[in-house]
DNA sequence: ATATTATGGAGTCATAATGTCCATAATATG
DNA sequence: CATATTATGGACATTATGACTCCATAATAT
């Protein structure tokens, strides 16, 4: 039930990434502005390419850009592009089915958790985190 | 970001508990009836007592009881039990502070998902849970 | 032609989740 | 008192996952 380092990997470089949204962005560039190991970093990468959410080029003055606006990238997306579909249970014993499957209990509880958790995530999008960014920073130098 | 099975064992064995708040239910019996590995349950058990859920008592005709009614236990009390402290986010890397600390982007967005799965956590008792079942219960009969 | 960048996939390492085992302690009952 | 039954405590084993590393390959700007 926590954040792995991979998601706060990839929100960290979108993030960067959406102070110049129009601009390339080398693995390089992100992984040392970010603290990310740059290995790791490739990786991470490669999933939001694949997902469709940044745009890559190979080659001198290759790089990563956005695919869409940051208001129109959602936490949502990011979430799901690196860890799948949102589910807070796996009921299913991968091949057999819970014994309890009709009438559990906390099935609706853990549903209603997730229900929210995903509203959230999709209320936020890139912009919002970046502005999120500033009010903070304005704060600090009251 | 999921339920763990040791959490829903925890939460099987003391909603099943809840049906007889009164009555001592042995670790045999809870294990039988829930399909939950009994050496596993041992050391789930333990720690319920611990955290001052459940009275165990040892001998022949042992076994353990809720300590409070199905209305006085919520799910926040039974994953913190097993879980410990709810969050979300680990930020502070053990030792040294995450070199975003000051203005993380995505923090407060982790923190609102929190709160609100907290709050659910909260409003959600054994005796809830215990309602819900009945009540898909009787949503299958129909 | 070369240097620079991303891509793909295999492999490594540490940690946590899950589960097992066994020796011990408490206690109800005959 | 002897015995069977139950929980307790802790060590150990196994497996899965997260977090990374490495390397060979492909694309492309200069």
């Amino acid at each position: 039930m926590q954040v792995t380092k991979t998601l706060d990997y990839a929100v960290r470089s979108l993030t960067y990434m959406g102070h110049q949204p129009v601009e390339k962005h080398s693995m390089k560039e992100i992984s040392h502005e970010q603290h990310i190991p740059l290995n790791y970093l490739a990786k991470i990468m490669r999933r939001l390419v694949k997902k469709g959410l940044v745009r890559s080029s190979v080659g001198p003055d290759g790089g990563y850009t956005l695919r869409r606006l940051p208001n129109e990238i959602n936490l949502r997306d990011i979430y799901e592009a690196i860890e799948g579909e949102i589910r807070m249970v796996d009921c299913m014993d991968k091949d057999a089915i819970c014994v309890f499957h009709e009438s559990c209990p906390q099935l609706p509880v853990w549903d209603r958790i997730q229900v929210s958790m995903i509203k959230i995530l999709e209320d936020t999008t890139l912009e919002d985190m970046l502005k999120e960014k500033n009010t903070l920073k304005m704060n600090q130098i009251n």
